[in-house]
Formats: C-alpha cells, sequence, structure tokens
DNA sequence: GAAATTAGTTTTGCGGCTGAACATAATGCG
DNA sequence: CGCATTATGTTCAGCCGCAAAACTAATTTC
C-alpha cells in the first residue's frame, strides 16, 4: 500500500469533505460565516466551496428564517433533498425488500415483500429483489432524483469487494456471486452483512450526516438477533470491519462446549440459546411465530415463555461479557429481537456485563434498545451509500479531478 | 470533532510524511528518483522534500554502493542512525527497565533489572524507573542523539490521554497516577498496555520503518501471556484500541462459568487455566520457574507438565476460538510463556480455531510463535515513539508549521 | 571521447488558500 | 426617514507548494 501523493487537488478535495461535513454534521444550520468559524478555513474559501457543493446538489440553501438579529443574515446551509440517494437493499429469512433514502434522510420510497426464504433459490431471489430495485430506481428518477449507489444487506459472510456470498446458513446459500445474478448495470452496488449495516443505521440522526452531535449515539456494539446473531463495532462513526468484514459472528460463539448441535458444525453455540428459533421452540411457540408473541406471554407470565427468554438473556450476556472484554466498548445496542424482548432481558445482560467486563467498573457499560428498528439493515445501506458521498464529496462532482 | 481546514502546509506535511512512508519501508534503498517513481511526486518535489528531511536527521544519505548499471547512479536514501532516538520502558511483575532505538531500528542502549514487583510500591518502583530512564537519557544525549519521546509499559489498564494506570491486577496497582511519579520532565512520555507494545513490536522489520512489505506481519492478534494475559489486534499496521485502549482483555474471559476464582472477581477466568502461575502450580513447580522448565519436563513426558500445558494450550484455543470470530482477523502470534511452549500448544490451539473460527474455512488461520521476543513491550514503545515522528515529521521538523 | 542513459536541480507556471478591502443586507437609534 | 452599526458574502492581490520541462551532472557503452 503506498500512500499517493498530494497535490492541490486534494486539499480542495479535503476542504470539500471538511464544509460537507460541518454542514452536515451541525444542529442547527449553518450559513457560510458560521462553517467559516468551525472550520477554520476563510470566507472567501468556504463561499468558493459551498457554491460548488450547491451545484452539484450536495447542499441546498436553505429558506431564511423570519429574522434573527443584527447584521445582514446568514443564508443557512443543508441537506439537498430529493436530488442525490442512496439504495438500500435486503435479503433475509422472512422478507425482502429495498428502499430510497435522500440526503435529509428521508425514505423516498420503499418495497418490502414477505416471503419465507430458508432454503430459497438464490437466482429466483435475486431476480425479486433486482425487479423491485429497478422499479424503484425509475421512479426517483422519474422525479429528476439520481440514485449514486446500492448496498445489498444479507445475513451471511460476504466479500465486500467482489459481492461474492461465501455462506448464509439461514438461507441456506453458499458461494454465490451476487453481482451477475443482480444485474443492476451501471449502479455502483455492494453487498455488505446484514448486522454491519443495521448498525451504522443507528449511528443517525434524523439527517443522514456524520456524526458530531454528542447527543447521537457514534460508539458501540449492535447485535442483531434474529433466526442468526450478528453484530457489529462502530466506532466512532465507522464500521470496524476486521480483516474481510466477517467480524461479530456472536452467534457462533460458544456458551456450552457440550451443547446443542449448531448449523454451523460446532455445538453449544449462542444461537441455540438465544437465536430466534431456539427461543420460539423453547417457549412452545410454533416456528414462525413473532418474537412479540413469546414477549407477550413471558409478561403475562408464561413459564415456558419466562424460561426460554431467561435462558437467552443469560446466553447473550455471557457472550456479551466476554465480547466487551475483548472489544473495549461501554455501550451496546440490542437489535431485531433483543429489541422486543429489551424489557425482559435487560437485568440479566446488564448483570453478566457489568460483573464480568474488568473495565465495567472504571466505565459502566449502557445497554440500550435499537433506536432504528424498521428495517435497519436497509436503511442502514442506503445511508452508507450517502456517507460515502459525503466523505469525499469531489468524487460525485463533475470537473472535480478524484483520487 | 471538527476536521481540521487544510492549507498549503498540510500539503507539505502529507508529502513528507509521504516521502518518508516510502523511504523507510523500501526494501531496498530508495534514490530520489525512486522516491518519485514509488510515490508520484515529481523529482523536483521529491528532491526539496527529501532536503528538508535530512537536515532535520530523519532521512540520510547513504555510502553509494560500488556501482550498479547505466546512467548517473542515484544517492540511496535510507533511515539516519543515531540522529532521534526513542525510549521504552517497562514495568511487569518480574522485571523492569528501559532501552532506547534509533530510527534504524537498533537498539542504543538497555538496562534490564530483575525485581519481583508483585505487590510492590509504585512510588518506589516508579523512581527507580525513571532513575534508569534519566541515565540512558544523558547517555545518548552525550553521544548527541535527540530522545523524542517515551512510552511506558505497564500490564494493566491505562488511561493512555492521562497516563493513569487504572488497575494492573499483577502489579497489585490501583489508580496511580504514573507520569508525576516518574518525573520526566520535559519528555513526551505515555503509559500504554504491556500487550498493545509488544503486540506493536511484532510488525517491524529490522528497521523501524512502516510494514509495507509483503513478507512482513501486519494484520494479526497478539496474545502475551504472561502472570496475566493480555492482547492487542493490529491491523494494518496499527492497533485497535476500542474506546479507551481497554481492549484484549482476554485473560478474563470465561472459559468455565463455575471455574476457580480470579483475582478479577469472577470464576474460571482463562487466566486460571492458562495464566504462568495456573500452569506452574498444574505442572507441580514452585511458582518463580521460568515456563522453560515446564516446557522441557512437558518434552521429556512428564505427566504433570504434560497435562497442565494441554488444559493451558486447550482454554487459549477456545477462548482464541471465540475471539476470532468476533474480530476477523487469520493470525495469532503467540508471545510471552506461549511462544515458549509453541511447539507443546500450536495443535490444540490449532485445532480449536480451525474448528470453531467460522470463517476458518474460507481464510484458514495461522498461528506463529512471536518473532520478537526480547522485551518486546520496551522495543515496541521505543518504535511507537519513533513511529509517530515518521507518521508526521513535520511534526518535528523546526521551520515546518505543525497541527 | 562522444553518445546514451539515468539522477538530480533550476525555472516557470498554475491551482488553491489567505487576508484585506469591498459590496450587501439587515438592525437600531435619533 | 436616514445614517451609523453590524454581520454576511464576494472580489482581488499575494503567497505557498506542486507540476512540467528544460537543464546540469555523473556514469556506462561503444
Amino acid at each position: 500500500m503506498i500512500r499517493a501523493a498530494a497535490g492541490q487537488h486534494s486539499l480542495r478535495q479535503q476542504n470539500l469533505a471538511t464544509v460537507t461535513e460541518a454542514i452536515y454534521s451541525a444542529r442547527i444550520p449553518l450559513s457560510r460565516a458560521g462553517v467559516a468559524d468551525r472550520t477554520g478555513l476563510t470566507k472567501a474559501t468556504v463561499s468558493a466551496l459551498v457554491s460548488a457543493l450547491v451545484s452539484a446538489s450536495i447542499v441546498a440553501e436553505l429558506p431564511l428564517p423570519p429574522t434573527r438579529g443584527l447584521g445582514r443574515p446568514g443564508v443557512p446551509l443543508g441537506p439537498c433533498p430529493r436530488s442525490l440517494v442512496g439504495l438500500g437493499m435486503e435479503i433475509n429469512a422472512d422478507y425482502y425488500g429495498a428502499l430510497v433514502i435522500d440526503l435529509a434522510g428521508d425514505i423516498v420510497s420503499d418495497r418490502i415483500v414477505t416471503a419465507d426464504l430458508r432454503s430459497s433459490n438464490p437466482r429466483l431471489v435475486l431476480r425479486d429483489v433486482a425487479a423491485l430495485a429497478r422499479e424503484l430506481i425509475a421512479a426517483v428518477t422519474e422525479q429528476e432524483m439520481h440514485v449514486v449507489g446500492a448496498r445489498l444487506a444479507v445475513p451471511g459472510l460476504v466479500r465486500v469487494a467482489t459481492g461474492r456470498l461465501e455462506v448464509a446458513p439461514n438461507l441456506g446459500w453458499r458461494a454465490v456471486d451476487m453481482l451477475p445474478l443482480l444485474d443492476l448495470e451501471g449502479l455502483d452496488v455492494a453487498v455488505w452483512n446484514e448486522a454491519k449495516l443495521a448498525g451504522l443505521a443507528q449511528t443517525m440522526g434524523p439527517a443522514v450526516g456524520f456524526d458530531g452531535t454528542p447527543t447521537s449515539l457514534n460508539t458501540f456494539v449492535y447485535v442483531s438477533g434474529g433466526v442468526g446473531i450478528g453484530s457489529a463495532i462502530v466506532l466512532d462513526g465507522a464500521l470496524y470491519q476486521g480483516l474481510h468484514g466477517w467480524n461479530g459472528e456472536i452467534g457462533h460463539v460458544t456458551i456450552h462446549p457440550r451443547g446443542p448441535s449448531c448449523r454451523c458444525g460446532n455445538r453449544g453455540c449462542l444461537e441455540q440459546y438465544a437465536g430466534e428459533e431456539a427461543i420460539l421452540v423453547a417457549a412452545g411457540l410454533p416456528l414462525r411465530s413473532p418474537m412479540s408473541a413469546v414477549a407477550v406471554a413471558a409478561r403475562k407470565g408464561n413459564r415456558a415463555a419466562r424460561a426460554a427468554v431467561d435462558r437467552a438473556g443469560d446466553a447473550l450476556g455471557r457472550a456479551l461479557s466476554d465480547y466487551l472484554n475483548l472489544v473495549d466498548i461501554d455501550t451496546v445496542v440490542l437489535g431485531g429481537i433483543y429489541a422486543e424482548l429489551f424489557d425482559l432481558i435487560e437485568h440479566l445482560v446488564g448483570a453478566h456485563v457489568s460483573e464480568g467486563v474488568l473495565s465495567a467498573q472504571l466505565a459502566p457499560i449502557s445497554l440500550l434498545a435499537a433506536p432504528q428498528r424498521q428495517y435497519p439493515a436497509m436503511t442502514g445501506g442506503a445511508r452508507a451509500v450517502l456517507k460515502a458521498v459525503l466523505a469525499d464529496p469531489a468524487g460525485s462532482m463533475p470537473g472535480q479531478r478524484h483520487t
């Protein structure tokens, strides 16, 4: 890896990103002068950069608020709505779908299809997903928006660079080259792990911005509970990716070396205690029941449901305790089925982590139910696309030389 | 966190770093022209940057090799020996010491003192360490070298920003503000976790360079086995640091929920199976015996030693299997006592990780005995200081504006 | 010893940021 | 109402650092 030479154009590139970041991460809209203040650039430079960003539809001049005191009022700047949009797609055990989000963070349109995709045919499913995506793209293109890229979320191990899904135990898929089957030509599509994108979705406030606000969540472990259990580490707004992006496989951490055998070939994996199917079976409910049914039953005092949830919470707590010792993060966001069971498992998980994590006395650990629960992986995917644009605005601006 | 504005000076800064990286990471010494080729900068620019680096004693013009073919021979460039040096210090359960390394990666001088520091007095120990450090500093300053900074490695949880040691179970230290007690005025000293610095030391080839050579180790998990068990994740040459740098506490991962109780307050921690003392006790040897004694006994067929080592290897393998599932790294470097036991535990650990890690079939996991075994934490500390200089040469160059 | 080849330096030009002056748009007070 | 005050945003000269090309330097080849 050789570092690239920096010329004047990379200065410009970086300052465009700096200005964009300032505008998008501001709590209240900034004027050009405000941006100059916050970034340290001069007003002259900011003016030039902002006008470039405006003509690239990355930043918009907002309508002036009624009035605000002395001096010439500044023109407030903000995300440019309905211009550049990102496409998020997802294939999961129980549904597939796609969704389009704009720079303001609004969902422009979405389409979700419920379907049991366990042991499905990748070719057929991807064909349907692509059809859905093409519909959405056509619709928004009609309205003069520009889809800058797409992310497809799948519950499995993916080679991000090539778009190859190596294995997705709960779809029964293995070694699938996704991109040719999707066949969305001319669009920058990447395939990612579901939990990673869902984790990213938790970071974001109403707008797609960066993560500068002190109140916003930007460093945490996200746990995605479903048929499988995945997780993601978000550190200062960025994903930890390990070597291939295959980190966070908490579902296959060993809880009991002689426990029940798992789809992955081992015994006693967390998934066998705290996975969706394990909980439903233990609770004595049919395999396809919604997790809310378990939660309701447990809250009503149903013994089997209660026991199933307790066992899951206990196992999850143990796994998380080791996890946090290893990665040193003090916030855990529970998503998917764990968000629905949150009130029932919080104390169990909390007890494990506060006792088991060496640093818990120095920095107490907080548990949160996921704030973003509606199709977080799709949302995160669409937003990740846009975030990439904001991180390097020059890359999507005609006339600006690009790395 | 607001991104800083980039001006002309940051261009220069970055290109200085680029040129430095190119020179330090080259397998064979590069000339100015070679640097221009590899970086993409023009010869003119490289010339200017190199002459600045030479006059800052960061780069040296090496003597010309006899001859090498057509055209005017280039002047080979390389690390500048005996100019800028880094100081590494370490306090551990069995010894303390300090060591000075120069940009060429040579140990300029070192001092190690063997001492049992379990339950020692921080004030006294730090006084002695500081005395040692001052001696070394005086000696190298005498020889016209300049100590650019220092790192102190300790086996515990440290707040790097403030230099406060929160807890070091095996020293029996707690809540110690290290820097005032060290009192090395005018020197940039930072306190770090021992395993992190030892891990960093494994990345480096003979010279302090960057990690560009394909043969060099630059992405791995390092496990530091001693009285305690620490670890570090090195990703592309950089440490993963979590939120506070308290990650990698593999020693307190739970192996058996009802196992023997541990110094940390829990039961069944890895340390109780694979820590130095646990192994010695199980092997029936006195508590202060060197680990090589266990290794020798086990290789000779001694039952107790063999069983102790097997139990340790098994537990370590289980812990690592979960670890790797969570962090997605495919190389594990075993250091400290595990380097000495390597041939005895390799198959056990290997079996666990190749079976237990979900991605092991896709990317086989390699186990290595640590290449850098002599006081790796001190070495890593000294080198980390220098690495920081190389990553931002402008920062230590008079006349160059600094961020 | 002249041509060829490669290394390194000097010169000129240009892009991009800075700083100051200037133009613009609002408030406030007599 | 009019003018000073205040703050925003733009214009213009100046400077810094890299690029490109011409030029000088050192060595091999024939």
